[in-house]
DNA sequence: GAGTGGTCTAGACCACTGA
DNA sequence: CAGTGGTCTAGACCACTCG
């Protein structure tokens, strides 16, 4: 038995160098939306060959950590931009339109964690954590209530003034604050009854069936940082997967 | 306005090589779960290097149409084995533990498809369907209700029957009887609650949130070759979901 | 035109499998 | 051991972007 089951002693060299950059970009070396160097600048930089570092580049681009823009160079992926921002939401009209979104923020207080959210985020049920309520609106109709829960040793000076006047998806926020970048997350869904507060939050009869979606997200490591429950109203949307 | 709106007109090499080997695996030149022939007699056939072949077999890998294995060759992809069954189904029991499945035939049924089944099988609605219904056991306890619905120009000769007697992930025996290979799906996820038939199958009680999983199942070339509408008890189980 | 990523080749060697 | 896929290199040329 070991923590890490499938990880074998000896890396080819283009995972070695992949990990060097993730270290790198995991560092700060270069920040959301910025170009990396060149791909023949770090083969002279870490003494392999091009096509060593384009396979090294092919993993982290293929696990969108960075992104290849022909004849422009490679760049650090980042969540503020329009292209990536349904990455992670995979809420979609029925009816196939384009319905822009807006975010309506509730409420943000320091707490605890309960055993549950120290667990999802492992850390101490010492240390506090913070939980943020808000809403999402499609085309002006109440469709997802989400709670967060983020450590707040990562997220210090987060607070409810700056929740509320931003506009722009969540991980944009944090990646440009806080540096915490969500690199991938994994749901778990089920169908729940709305319980009192939900209904009337997101206007639905109490005991509607309600879509649950958990949330963890992970940054660079598999570092767990981010808990989200959110609860989607699918009378008129769908979550949307792709199985390949 | 263009059918295909994404299709550049010079496809590199290794992409036309990739088509040509997706035409064979159509064509059945080589059946699930056989080995295709090794990269160098490729390379020699298509008068390409073997770096160009690799490349190609590259991305049918990454689409799980062949299946690399080192030191013995690759092969072509099959839902029969241990490994993929659960490639489609993303249903987890919520304490992780590995519970065997079982299935049970309800019924099947020839008859005219409805205008929303035609649609999404892109088939004149004159074209006859199979319809069938089975239930999804975990641990003794029925958790999915499916309905499938299926051309029945591609599936002739499937019978309750022959339904009844199999055992084993449907796929299999599309793959293995008919020669329809499932390459990917698309999923749309909603709440809904239990209706009568529903709750009595699944034994829950009548109105009970219920995850409702719509799928188009699509085989080479995305052809759609199976609508399947599922009810989740999630209860007890939840769908899982990686984002990345 | 210079600089970037994208393709293609040829060859050497490594790692794994199975007879 | 031979045969397979996996890695690494070096070099040539193509396609795209932008000044």
């Amino acid at each position: 038995m070991s923590a890490v089951p499938d990880a074998p002693l000896f890396q080819p060299l283009y995972r070695q160098i992949a990990e060097l950059i993730t270290r790198s970009l995991d560092g700060g070396e270069w920040k959301p939306g910025e170009a990396i160097p060149s791909e023949l600048e770090l083969a002279a930089r870490f003494k392999v060959s091009q096509g060593t570092v384009r396979k090294a580049i092919d993993e982290l681009a293929a696990a969108h950590l960075l992104v290849r823009r022909q004849g422009k160079g490679t760049f650090v992926a980042t969540h503020s931009e329009e292209r990536t921002q349904f990455r992670f939401l995979r809420l979609a009209p029925d009816d196939g339109s384009a319905e822009r979104l807006s975010r309506k923020f509730l409420d943000c207080r320091r707490m605890r964690p309960s055993a549950e959210v120290a667990q999802a985020l492992d850390i101490p049920g010492s240390q506090a954590v913070l939980q943020v309520r808000r809403l999402l609106y499609f085309r002006g109709a109440p469709v997802v209530l989400d709670d967060l829960w983020l450590p707040l040793a990562l997220f210090k000076g987060l607070t409810g003034q700056r929740l509320s006047e931003y506009e722009g998806p969540l991980y944009g926020l944090f990646e440009a604050e806080f540096g915490v970048r969500m690199i991938r997350a994994e749901e778990q869904i089920r169908a729940v009854a709305a319980d009192a507060d939900a209904a009337a939050l997101l206007e639905v009869g109490p005991g509607a069936p309600l879509l649950s979606v958990d949330r963890v997200s992970f940054t660079y490591g598999d570092r767990p940082v981010e808990l989200r429950r959110g609860l989607y109203d699918t009378r008129s949307h769908h979550y949307r997967n792709r199985l390949s």
